[in-house]
Parts: structure tokens; sequence; C-alpha cells
DNA sequence: ATGGTCGCACGGCGA
């Protein structure tokens, strides 16, 4: 079994793209971040001519999650256990769009795989180190986590795969030039956040691509401004954390780099594993 | 050429 995680950007601008990538990459599961539509304006029919049942949460255009599988999808959550709300000034506050998981695996499953339980994670970017949104990020991965080590305490066998924007780099080498976001005072690099993305390693979750791809100049995202995407400054902020069971069934994992490449792409690339 | 972008929705915000 296939599954991967992709922040498509607007699914509504990306549709014949995203379509073709789901042929391409023939992903029996794909997770996507920031489909910036709701219900009423979601491209259905794009997932029902590939042959996926797909489940969505959006209420604005604003993030966005989604999860499409032609492996099963059962037991869909929007927003996971004590997801933290946001209110600007503390006004206000919902719970944003930026988590749903679903059961795949259950179907279909010629190679016998076992089912996982996937999440698509679209994790708050913070904005500024002195932002509001910053606590909030910190918060909301702290929740994120309690819940999956709660999921993986009651069963030590659970397949969990967090999939996601995390909007961190974890790792010097995770940025193409660690000294400009010091200087600049970037978000995404600094100690608390990153500190928040190892308490998950810490607790038994594993980066499924790194111990594949090795960097520096291993990156999933390249900002639209300044050229970075030829100028090969990216950052890693696109993971798939697996539960300890899921990782022994992890056979290979990439970045679709390529889906980066020529007009109308996303300014994120693809994630795919490969689970026996 | 020392800048250079997108997507939302149609002014300015979010990334």
């Amino acid at each position: 079994m296939k599954i991967a995680t992709w922040n498509v950007n607007s699914l509504r601008a990306r549709a014949d793209r995203v379509e073709d990538w789901i042929e391409r990459s023939d992903a029996d599961v794909l997770a996507i971040q920031e489909t910036k539509c709701k219900d009423d304006n979601f491209p259905w029919e794009l997932f029902e001519r590939a042959g996926y049942d797909v489940a969505h949460f959006g209420f604005s255009q604003w993030n966005g999650v989604a999860i499409a599988s032609r492996v099963g999808l059962d037991d869909v959550q929007r927003t996971f256990p004590e997801q933290p709300a946001f209110g600007k000034n503390g006004v206000d506050p919902v719970q944003e769009a930026r988590a749903i998981s679903a059961v795949v695996g259950t179907k279909n499953s010629s190679s016998g795989e076992k089912p996982l339980r996937i999440w698509s994670l679209y994790v708050p970017n913070g904005r500024a180190l002195d932002d509001e949104h910053m606590p909030y990020k910190l918060e909301w991965l702290e929740r994120l986590r309690a819940h999956a080590v709660a999921e993986v305490d009651a069963d030590p066998a659970a397949r969990l795969a967090l999939t996601g924007d995390w909007n961190i780099a974890p790792q010097d080498e995770d940025v193409w030039d660690m000294q400009y976001f010091l200087d600049e005072g970037l978000t995404h690099v600094s100690p608390p956040e990153r500190e928040a993305f190892h308490a998950f390693e810490a607790s038994g979750f594993v980066d499924v691509v790194r111990p594949r791809h090795p960097g520096p100049g291993v990156y999933t995202y390249w900002d639209y401004q300044k050229l970075r995407f030829p100028k090969k400054e990216g950052m890693r902020i696109d993971f798939v954390l697996a539960s300890p069971a899921l990782a022994s069934s992890v056979t290979d994992a990439w970045i679709d780099r390529e889906e980066r490449k020529g007009k109308g792409a996303s300014d994120h690339a693809p994630v795919v594993v490969e689970l026996d």
C-alpha cells in the first residue's frame, strides 16, 4: 500500500495537477492540506472519476484538510480530541479545519496489508516568534501529541500515521541557510518549535523519510518568492511520522520533487510512503 | 535586471 501527504495550496486552483498526480503516483491514500474551500465548492467529482472515496473538513477559504482513499475510508474524525481553538485576542475561538483522520486499508488490500489510521494535519503556521499564533501552534502540537501517545499507550500495536504540513524544520539541515533564518528572526526553526516536534520522536513516532534521504538539500517546500525552487532554497516541513508498529512496515519513502516543477505547481511537494 | 509569488476574492491578508 502506498500512502502520501501533500499540501496542495488550494484544491480548486490545482485540480488538474492533483488529478494527474493521483494517476501518476498510483497512491492508494492521499492526505491533503490547504484545500482552501468548503464542502459546497469541493471538487468531489475529481475523486469520484479517479475511483477514490474522499472525506473533507473545511468551512471557509482558509485551511481545509481531506483524505482520499481507494482502499477504504472508515471512522472519519474531524479535529482531534481537545484540539485547541484560536480566536484573535482570545475572541470567539474556533477549532480550525486543520485535522482530519480515517482508517484506511480495510478493502481492496490486494497484498494483505493491515489497516491504519492516517491523519491529515495542517499545523498552525505561527506567523512570527512574538505573534499570538505561536503559543497556539505549540499548544496545538502538544495536544496532538498527547492524543497520539494515548492511542499507542492503549494499544502498542496501533498503526498510526501523522502526516501533513508541520510548519517546522526540525534540524538545521532542513533549511537551505540556517543563518538566514536566525538573522531574519524567522519561525519554523526556533527551539520551542523544534522541541514540540522532537517530543513526538521522543514519544516513539518516527520520521520515515529521513533515514532514506539524508540531508542537507532534501526539502518538501520552496517559497514561490525569490526563485527559491530554481535556486534549490527549500525547507523540509512536511512529514510522515509513524507509530512504532507502523514504522516497522515501511518499505520505502520519498519526496516527489518533480511535482514542484512547472507552471501551476503547489509550493509543496508530495511525500510518499510505501508499506508492506 | 541584486528583483523576481501565489491564492483567496477584488482590498489586502495569509503563507
